[in-house]
DNA sequence: ATATAATGTGACGTCATATTCATAATATGA
DNA sequence: TCATATTATGAATATGACGTCACATTATAT
């Protein structure tokens, strides 16, 4: 975060480029990578095509940038959500809810990173879908290494592979947030919170 | 299933549509609805453009096809898999396997399915996505009155939403499955059926 | 065997969209 | 202020896909 003492003229240019890459998401988030024309993110955000050209290689190349960018940001905020001091259950409390503040946040955002890391990405011919599962299955084995350091501590049962702990965990707080998605008033996510906790932390079946 | 009596030519006419779609099928599951054209079905199904409209209105109503095919296919096996007699865990269970076969079948049709059903739908202006919504939803519903049995009869707590539990246990069932699609000598489903089972209806937490 | 109907074909028209580039507008600095 | 460099513009071009339709091929009936 040390971009405050650029020449003027190099922050006008990232202040451009922000607001392309910004108008972009609302459109890509909401139509789909397919159904945007370049003339369309250029009319909205108030520059000519050739002005796009001058900020991106290509269509895709502009796309790419803004997923990874949009990666990014969201692996950032979980990795601080489990990295930052406490027992395990804490820290797994504090992803659920870090994930859901981000989902809330910026909804465009989940929906452009969900048709990448879920549904078979077809939009972008290659690279960039490698990229984004690397960042997030490097994040699942972090989070697996919680689990991990739980069963070590004996919070845990050690019933199971940490990283399949992981990857449930990531695929339940997904479910409910899909949920969330489609009917906030119905489903509020935050009440499910807990839902994902007893679902995961307590039986189901009567002992 | 009564198509066996038609008459010589209808059943060639059949047997045609089919081809069209099983190469569709191939390669929009590889490469997505906007990166096939309807000149690379046509002759890599081995028919001229114009027989492909003789069969489909048009690309987006050939999709449609397949996709309502699929999704019916699919649904129609896990139905049955809850549908037939046996305790409440039995037919978790039973769901659980089904759908694995379902993909080992056929990873084709469940790389297209999930594009429809996860990933925001891109690919289609309207229609079908409430379609397949509709009857996902319909089979949620039908796995959630699963578990409402089982709490009614006092085999699982009454501490969730039978509603939750169901697109719970879809959700962690997807998960593993997509560890499978994405390297099935590591991650072999059959193994984590078990895994399932367990993080569903066992403590994770030391109690 | 021939006429007629049904079906299959693929070159081509049309259109949407990505990308280019000559020119205009603007900024810089002497 | 004016010459020069930098940047923005959008009309024009290149590309490629959908879908049509006049014609060719094949099947059927007399």
């Amino acid at each position: 975060m040390e971009d405050i003492k650029l020449p003027r003229r190099e922050r006008e240019k990232l202040r451009q480029r922000r607001e392309i890459l910004d108008t972009a998401l609302d459109l890509f988030s909401v139509k789909g990578y397919h159904n945007v024309s370049m003339h369309e993110i250029a009319e909205k955000a108030e520059f000519a095509i050739g002005t796009l050209y001058k900020f991106f290689e290509n269509k895709e190349d502009l796309y790419k940038a803004l997923i990874m960018e949009q990666s990014e940001e969201f692996h950032r905020v979980l990795n601080e959500a489990i990295d930052i001091s406490g027992d395990e259950v804490e820290k797994i409390h504090r992803y659920i809810k870090a994930k859901g503040r981000m989902f809330m946040k910026n909804t465009s955002m989940i929906r452009l990173y969900f048709a990448e890391t879920r549904g078979a990405s077809f939009n972008i011919k290659a690279g960039l879908d490698a990229d984004i599962r690397k960042m997030y299955d490097g994040f699942l084995h972090k989070l697996a290494t919680v689990f991990e350091t739980g069963i070590k501590k004996k919070r845990f049962k050690k019933i199971l592979d940490p990283y399949y702990l992981a990857v449930a965990l990531d695929s339940l707080t997904n479910a409910f947030l899909f949920l969330w998605l489609e009917n906030p008033k119905r489903h509020p996510y935050l009440k499910n919170v807990e839902t994902i906790m007893e679902i995961f932390f307590n039986n189901v079946r009567v002992a």
